[in-house]
DNA sequence: CCAATAGCTGCATAGCTGTTCATGTCTTCA
DNA sequence: TGAAGACATGAACAGCTATGCAGCTATTGG
């Protein structure tokens, strides 16, 4: 017998909270930028040629729900993905997607 | 040498679009009731007590990513996760959701 | 103290989005 | 044919949000 889903309602809530914190382009970029090793505020603006305050405003969001963790080192702070599932879960889904990519053919 | 991020710009975008249809409740919560199964609009309305216009207009989206898939039975339409992959990462990530917050009493 | 660097935050706003209501379309049945 | 059921869709609206700008704190170093 097939294990049916049991998610309340205030897990579906947070779930959904998570992906919506993925949702954002911007946002996913910077959460993708210190996936694998923690990267500072201005290493990130500066490879994703964004604003250092667009990319503090993003982190705002991702510390308040910890999905990074931030690290000071004197005036730099390094960002993480903290959770080891949620890292592996974007790791997979990136994979997923750059597979699918180089096969898509639109059906008739 | 660590595997540096392996997705490209657009992989990125379609990757977010993906988690912002998975980023609404509501929306949430239709995927996840056709994730096992194949579910009419009906009656994912009549469980997830919303319109069934509102569900339809949520379909619509997740039909036009390829997210679900339809499949017309008389007068009813079915739904139901086409992505095996995506249908095992939401599971997955389910049970990570209703592990994390521990101490929570199961119902039934 | 001052200056420089790195990052944070309040405010304003244009653009987006989830929802409702009304209507339209497709299918089945009398 | 007409009616009813099941679903889809268009328009409108209220609430949300990503971004830019300006100013702010915090750390290092003289």
């Amino acid at each position: 017998m097939k294990a049916r889903l049991r998610i309340n309602e205030d897990e579906v809530v947070e779930l959904a909270e998570m992906f919506r914190l993925m949702s954002d382009p911007t946002r996913l970029k910077i959460i993708l930028a210190c996936l694998d090793e923690p990267a500072s505020v201005g290493a990130m603006a500066d490879r994703l040629e964004i604003s250092a305050s667009l990319v503090s405003h993003h982190l705002r969001l991702l510390r308040a729900a910890r999905l990074l963790q931030a690290d000071r080192r004197g005036r730099m702070v390094f960002y993480v993905v903290g959770d080891p599932h949620i890292r592996s879960m974007l790791t997979d889904m990136a994979d997923h997607v750059a597979e699918e990519v180089e096969g898509e053919i639109e059906p008739g």
